[in-house]
DNA sequence: TCCTTTACATACAAAATAGTAGGTAAAGCA
DNA sequence: TGCTTTACCTACTATTTTGTATGTAAAGGA
């Protein structure tokens, strides 16, 4: 299998597909506040510097679609709410942390100002 | 560090950096390309499909200003022109290999259309 | 001199992604 | 009843990224 359908879109690559569940500005963030376990709605957005509402609701809503995250509701006086990182989810991590290495790498061999 | 300025432009984490030496829709696919070897410009055109010229030419720039590729002239008839892997190039292949290996997860636990 | 091949460049348009600002629902408590 | 807290949602705008179409330079050969 080379390329593939999903969701009405047409992949010529397993990383094209890998993207859409890691990619863009939040989503690693989201995963990496989850790793050391589930956390409330308001928890990850000050874990997360620099989100905003908009942002993280419609991350999380697309992990949970992809089932990356788990939604918990607890029904109580101020509402609660937590995220909590599926097995799929956690596969992830093997990606994340090579490219956690390969950005260092790159820091190191570039002049970056600290 | 934890944060670090780099083209007048500020990074959170390490990933977010080295997104900007394979992110985008043409970069991991023009680094597989040359992973076998040096190829010129008109065999990346034909090895990569859809990609067009300008896609080609802006991600070869980009790849060859962060050192991950270099650019080799011959002075001839009709020109030649090849692109080679760095070794900072190199050090991509272990994220993106990773990638792979999760995108490959994800289309196995996924419903997608072969 | 004109033609062909290779490796580009450039203006413009479209699409995708992200950010801003403000609003809402639920439920207990004063 | 009105207030407070938590967890959202929505319209709109801005920015970034990608694609389309067309053009150009160099150099040898007919």
């Amino acid at each position: 299998m080379e390329n593939f359908i999903y969701d009405k879109r047409i992949y010529y690559h397993p990383i094209e597909f890998a993207m859409v569940h890691i990619g863009g500005t939040w989503k690693i963030p989201i995963l990496l506040a989850l790793r050391n376990g589930p956390q409330r709605y308001g928890e990850l957005k000050t874990t997360i510097s620099h989100i905003t509402d908009k942002m993280l609701v419609t991350q999380l809503r697309e992990l949970e679609k992809k089932k990356m995250i788990y939604r918990s509701v607890y029904r109580q006086k101020p509402p609660k709410v937590t995220y909590t990182l599926t097995v799929h989810g956690k596969q992830a991590f093997a990606a994340i942390d090579a490219l956690t290495m390969f950005g260092n790498y790159m820091i190191n061999i570039t002049e970056v100002i600290s």
